[in-house]
RNA sequence: CGGGGUGUGGCUCAGCUUGGUAGAGCGCUGCGUUCGGGUCGCAGAGGUCGAAGGUUCAAAUCCUUUCACCCCGACCA
């Protein structure tokens, strides 16, 4: 591609709302534009980037068997009422959703686990079929509560979506299993560093899931590690041990305490310097939706750990969990915010604690009074324990449950996600086959799906410096520039045009810097903005036959004959 | 949805407090100049100041309403 026929526009300065390095770099590339709150016209370079690692996505689908079919983006309510998610996409304010001429309701799709269901019930009758993996690359549509990042959360945005059909759960584990290691081969081939972690399967529901994430500070999601036993998990997820509480030395009687104005546990330890934050019980409330109905749902916590939302809206099967307005925190419990504690808590109000709380001895607690707290309260003596389950977030320098190893809490960027979903849809909207005997057995199902336009944004995140982009070659949108310093030098002229036609016949992808009246330092920017992997640069020695070697990364640059400058640059590709 | 903020040429912003000729830098066009890290000079094009209503002799500026966008929290690839 010769630079000098092609639209290509760059800027000095950022874009105000750029918030991550990989929007402001795409934005002053000219990748992308923005049309809206997370809405993006996808520019021709950055289009060239997303085709390449679509089809990345599609050779490794297809070696393992998994055919390519598209859905529709328009979807009908009905499909959606079957599964049972309408109401609940549409309270979450997620769905895009509108009337046609007729009046009918439909939406744009945000996943299509109703739609290949409905195509597997029509067209997969028998157990003879099975296993079958389908997959569509497709723009999805989510109205995200607070779209942000650039790319990295979108209103519309480019997914793969895969589904797996099987006879049994252990077929479906099977199939998952494949797709797992599909999923490896992929994003070891867009170059990320990238690792999977244990996953809460969310809205999509079902058991066994996993996210591949790819590290990076700006990522959204905590991942607990340890480097010791190999474990890796979302935070939303993980599971630890934790330490001891500290043993209360004496058995005195419960009593109330004074504690004006002593809201959080810092305050109430200052209050009770001999206290260990470990026999500190907090008691958070939560107005919880299940269903239809609203529920206040207090969670008692030790001091030290913090209550998990994801774990509690799980363990309730509830749709969401709030924090108390402060209005239901008085109604419930007579006191300001700060004072909740679970002796006499209202009727309407359930109490759960987190594993944290079993074995602690004579605690603190909140007294359900302004600026009162209960102290030397035992469960058993003072108040029955309550139902603990692990409800708590896990911290670095918890041990894992499985082995010896400490937990570390890092950040990453989640690009893939891969679930066995079981026969929750096929239940639900009747999607059946023949079994080799006996009656009709819905389909095990698994889904997998990887953010396209994610693994872009990502791979930038993971790869720049302070003067632009770094892409891997796999997935970069050239994988060798020219740059050729004098447009016009007849021996510059002529060398760059026959570097390209070589590169060209060799089958590699090459942008050629052939524009006039652009400075060399311009150039030379604009190559490190784009960070296309190869650069070969044209200029003074061209009358030597001489072309310089400059890779993107790093700083083993060299002058290299032509015919050593072209070897090289096909080993390089090639690697 | 709650809290905070911003809307002025394509981009980044100043001007608004204290009403009176709409500005700068970058980008763009032309001519010249320069030619290995965003050269320099001259000339030029380009703005219903987010929108609507109001106050006023006069509104980018003051008031009201509204829309959009951004940031902080709950969602997810």
């Amino acid at each position: 591609m010769r630079l000098s026929k092609q639209l290509f526009v760059t800027l000095k300065e950022e874009p105000a709302d750029a918030e991550v390095r990989s929007h402001a770099l795409m934005a002053r590339a000219g990748f992308l534009l923005k049309l809206s709150s997370g809405i993006y016209v996808y520019g021709p370079l950055l289009w060239r980037v997303l085709r390449k690692i679509e089809a990345i996505v599609r050779e490794e689908h297809e070696r393992v068997g998994a055919q390519e079919l598209l859905m529709p983006a328009i979807q009908p309510r009905e499909l959606w009422e079957d599964s049972g998610r309408w109401d609940h996409y549409v309270a979450e304010g997620i769905l895009f959703h509108f009337k046609d001429r007729k009046g009918a309701e439909v939406c744009l799709g945000p996943t299509h686990e109703e739609v290949i269901t409905t195509f597997a019930k029509r067209f997969i009758k028998s157990y003879k079929q099975l296993p079958i993996t389908l997959f569509q690359i497709q723009t999805k549509f989510r109205d995200e509560i607070r779209p942000r990042f650039g790319l990295m959360r979108g209103r519309e945005f480019i997914m793969k979506d895969a589904y797996s059909f099987d006879a049994t759960a252990e077929d479906m584990a099977e199939s998952y299993k494949m797709m797992r290691e599909v999923y490896t081969r992929i994003f070891t081939r867009t170059g990320l560093r990238f690792m999977p972690v244990e996953a809460d399967s969310g809205a999509i529901g079902g058991a066994g899931s996993e996210e591949f994430m790819v590290d990076a500070e700006t990522g959204e999601d905590a991942i607990a590690v340890c480097r010791a036993t190999g474990y890796a998990a979302n935070v939303e997820k993980a599971v630890s041990r934790i330490s001891e509480p500290e043993a209360a030395t004496e058995k005195v009687d419960m009593h109330k305490e004074p504690t004006p104005n002593a809201r959080t546990c810092e305050d109430l330890l200052a209050l009770f310097p001999g206290l260990s934050i470990t026999r500190l019980l907090k008691t958070v409330l939560y107005e919880v939706t299940i269903g239809e109905a609203k529920q206040v749902v207090a969670v008692m916590a030790r001091g030290d750990r913090e209550i998990n939302e994801v774990k509690l809206i799980n363990h309730l099967g509830a749709l969401n969990a709030a924090l108390a307005t402060p209005d239901i925190v008085k109604r419930v419990t007579g006191a300001e915010v700060g004072f909740a504690g679970p002796i006499g808590l209202a009727d309407e109000v359930r109490l759960l604690a987190d594993s944290s709380v079993a074995g602690v001895e004579g605690f603190l607690c909140g007294g359900n009074e302004t600026d009162t707290h209960y102290l030397d309260v035992w469960f058993g003596r003072d108040l029955e324990q309550p139902e603990t389950v692990d409800l708590g977030t896990v911290q670095a320098g918890d041990s894992v449950v499985e082995g010896e190893g400490v937990i570390e809490i890092t950040r990453g960027i989640e690009v893939g996600h891969i679930f066995q979903l079981g026969t929750k849809y096929s239940d639900s909207m009747k999607a059946v086959f023949a079994p080799e005997q006996g009656k009709q057995q819905p389909f095990h199902m698994g889904c997998y799906g990887i953010g396209i336009s994610r693994v872009a944004a990502s791979a930038i995140e993971q790869n720049h410096d302070e003067n632009g982009m770094i892409w891997p070659v796999q997935i970069a949108p050239y994988s060798v520039l020219i740059v050729q310093m004098r447009v016009g030098d007849e021996a510059q002229d002529a060398l760059a045009q026959e570097l390209y036609d070589a590169l060209e016949v060799a089958g590699i992808d090459v942008m050629w810097d052939d524009r006039k009246k652009v400075n060399p330092g311009a150039k030379f920017k604009d190559a490190d903005l784009v960070g296309i992997p190869l650069r070969l640069v044209i200029g003074r020695d061209a009358a030597d036959r001489k072309v310089e070697w400059n890779p993107r990364r790093g700083d083993d640059k060299s002058v290299l004959g032509f015919d050593e400058a072209l070897a090289q640059a096909k080993a390089f590709i090639a690697s």
